[in-house]
DNA sequence: GTAGGGTTAG
């Protein structure tokens, strides 16, 4: 009857009442009680609970203890789940099988309390592994970021002869999408198939989200109707079926409200982030039509995937639009359009935005902070960015982690204050990473400090011996300055050492269709009516008074053949293409997925007049709003 | 009566 009250429809206080009238209470009774008020996240009650269960004399077993941490888990309140920790070691609960696994898992959720490796000395200490303890392990890998170790623990896994289930493949597939060899993804992808778990919503957002941020749409797409139209069947016998065949133990929770018209929430928020990702607004719309018409217009976390996508894809206006349609907001909201207009060169009413926030009482989080000093940062407003970096700590008790200090750097040194910056550094409570210091790096390439420059780089060198983005700004700056030799001795380094360093590409979608460009590309069917348009602007704009900026060409070449070179940089040619190949209102949106190129975003201004054309290039830092000679960003950047 | 996944914010 407990159980009954407790678990049909959630009528908690039914629940209690009746536990409160009962004359006797075993450990089951209590357990019950404390398990569903942990469930529905009422965890200070279910804490109240164990209190009085203690006090009245019963000894909690393994099933109280799972309950208890995981309802820590699910909460993020790591510190109580790590207090149960204690508990369970005490009470010399830690060979309990279900309370091993979740304390896996509430070490590999928490990066605040420990790391993974917390995690995997859990893990280590339990004499026999299952599925969950496995998936746990991995999930926790996959979070860290530490894609390639989920995979080496995947194959252990196979090697014990444990089966994967849906949510191991889950993670995993989340790791294969950031790996550079896409052929293990393939392979995982068929995997599911045979064991028939590929229409299973989260095995399904997984793979979509593969696809998707990889660039190949298509297949995500293919995945993305397998799974709408497994999911229109509803409750399919054979997929049970099958995933009961997997793991007997198991038993997949559909969600009922939305198999039945078809995929879930998530699935459209993968599709979204991956239309995103790829600048594709075509796509972005497509989805965003699909969203109304399965019903989810109004769902939460697909209007935050919208706003997102708009403004990734260069669409401010509609970023707004969604935004302010919505009739309830969380953080991520807000957050999200702060952080939109805030790239898009609109830090005034990003700022605005933020005190709106604040005012009808909402709480911001470490990323809003995030977001609002990368705002300050992006049009140089220093006093403004000190008022926040300080008040987020004393008005809303969120210290400032590591992100925040390398904003705080990147807004000093942006601004020329590389002193300054230097001296933040040092003042730092803790020792400032490689990402604090690649962050001061870029700002000595703006400013041509070769000496700090270099220092930066040796910094970031002790701390990550083989990354190639420092050797690449290291050699640009000894190229700004014209030491060749330098340069040279750069690049043979990085050949010596194997290194790879991401090549520039723009990309520009025509007709719903994508065209990419490198450096020189020839590749495109229209290659020769691109530089023919090409040379045809160099003319124009040079009239206009253009004087090219060799100081970003990185080889040592004369000058004159400098400027040939200029003109052969990725982003100009999708400009051109642009220009040749669409009609005259409509904007241009250009995507780089390196920083704009200084040279180029002095032609593009240039351009934007003798075309009449408002071009738009989305850098991996930023958005650029070019119109009649003027950019959104007033040139700092 | 217990456990794991997918999405959105930098």
């Amino acid at each position: 009857m407990l159980d009954m009250f407790a678990k049909g429809g959630g009528d908690i206080h039914s629940a209690r009442m009746v536990f409160d009238k009962m004359r006797d209470r075993n450990l089951v009774t209590w357990t019950l009680m404390i398990t569903r008020f942990a469930q529905l996240g009422l965890l200070s009650d279910a804490v109240d609970l164990f209190c009085s269960m203690l006090l009245c004399g019963h000894t909690p077993d393994g099933f109280t203890l799972t309950s208890l941490l995981s309802g820590s888990v699910d909460m993020g309140w790591f510190s109580l789940g790590k207090q149960f920790h204690s508990w369970v070691i005490r009470s010399g609960l830690a060979s309990d099988v279900c309370v091993g696994c979740t304390l896996v898992d509430l070490y590999a959720k928490c990066a605040a309390v420990g790391s993974v490796e917390n995690s995997r000395k859990v893990f280590d200490s339990m004499p026999l592994h299952n599925v969950m303890s496995w998936t746990a392990l991995i999930s926790g890998y996959v979070q860290g970021r530490k894609e390639q170790e989920a995979m080496k623990l995947f194959c252990n896994m196979l090697h014990g002869r444990v089966a994967p289930n849906c949510f191991t493949f889950s993670s995993v597939l989340k790791a294969c999408a950031t790996l550079p060899d896409f052929s293990f993804g393939k392979e995982l992808h068929g995997q599911t198939i045979k064991l028939g778990l590929s229409a299973i919503n989260c095995v399904g957002n997984s793979l979509i989200n593969m696809y998707a941020r990889s660039g190949r749409t298509d297949c995500a797409r293919k995945a993305f109707d397998i799974l709408f139209e497994k999911n229109l069947i509803s409750h399919s016998t054979d997929i049970d079926a099958n995933a009961k065949e997997l793991d007997s133990e198991e038993s997949f929770n559909h969600d009922t409200e939305h198999t039945a018209i078809g995929a879930s929430s998530f699935t459209y928020a993968c599709l979204l982030s991956g239309a995103a990702c790829l600048g594709t607004i075509g796509k972005g719309e497509q989805i965003h039509a699909l969203v109304v018409k399965s019903g989810f217009g109004t769902d939460l976390c697909i209007n935050n995937a919208l706003i997102s996508m708009y403004s990734k894809c260069g669409n401010k206006e509609a970023a707004l639009q969604v935004f302010n349609d919505m009739g309830h907001r969380n953080v991520i909201t807000w957050t999200s359009i702060i952080s939109a207009l805030a790239k898009h060169g609109f830090a005034t009413e990003a700022l605005e935005l933020f005190h709106e926030m604040l005012e009808i009482g909402a709480k911001p989080n470490e990323v809003t902070y995030i977001a609002v000093l990368s705002a300050c940062s992006h049009v140089g407003l220093i006093d403004e960015a000190w008022k926040h970096f300080n008040s987020m700590h004393y008005d809303h008790g969120i210290s400032p982690r590591m992100d925040h200090y390398a904003c705080m750097v990147d807004l000093l040194g942006r601004s020329g204050l590389l002193l300054e910056a230097v001296e933040f550094i040092r003042s730092m409570p803790f020792d400032a990473d490689a990402l604090v210091w690649r962050t001061f790096l870029g700002s000595c390439r703006v400013h041509r400090n070769t000496k700090l420059g270099e220092h930066a780089a040796k910094m970031i060198l002790e701390r990550e011996p083989h990354d190639p983005a420092t050797y690449i700004l290291l050699s640009n700056l000894y190229a700004s300055e014209g030491r060749w030799d330098d340069v040279a001795a750069i690049r043979k380094c990085m050949k010596q050492k194997k290194m790879m360093k991401e090549t520039g590409y723009s990309w520009i979608e025509v007709n719903n269709q994508m065209h990419k460009f490198h450096v020189g590309d020839t590749s495109h069917p229209q290659a020769k009516k691109i530089y023919d348009e090409l040379d045809e602007l160099a003319l124009k704009i040079k009239n206009l008074g253009y004087v090219p900026n060799t100081d970003f060409v990185l080889h040592d070449v004369e000058d004159e053949q400098k400027d040939h070179y200029l003109f052969q940089h990725s982003e100009k040619i999708a400009v051109a293409f642009a220009l040749i190949s669409t009609p005259k209102p409509k904007p241009i949106r250009v995507f780089k997925n390196l920083r704009v190129c200084g040279d180029c975003h002095t032609a593009m201004k240039y351009i934007s007049i003798v075309s009449g054309r408002e071009i738009v290039v989305r850098d991996a830092y930023r958005f650029h709003h070019m119109k009649d000679g003027k950019c959104s960003c007033n040139d700092y950047w």
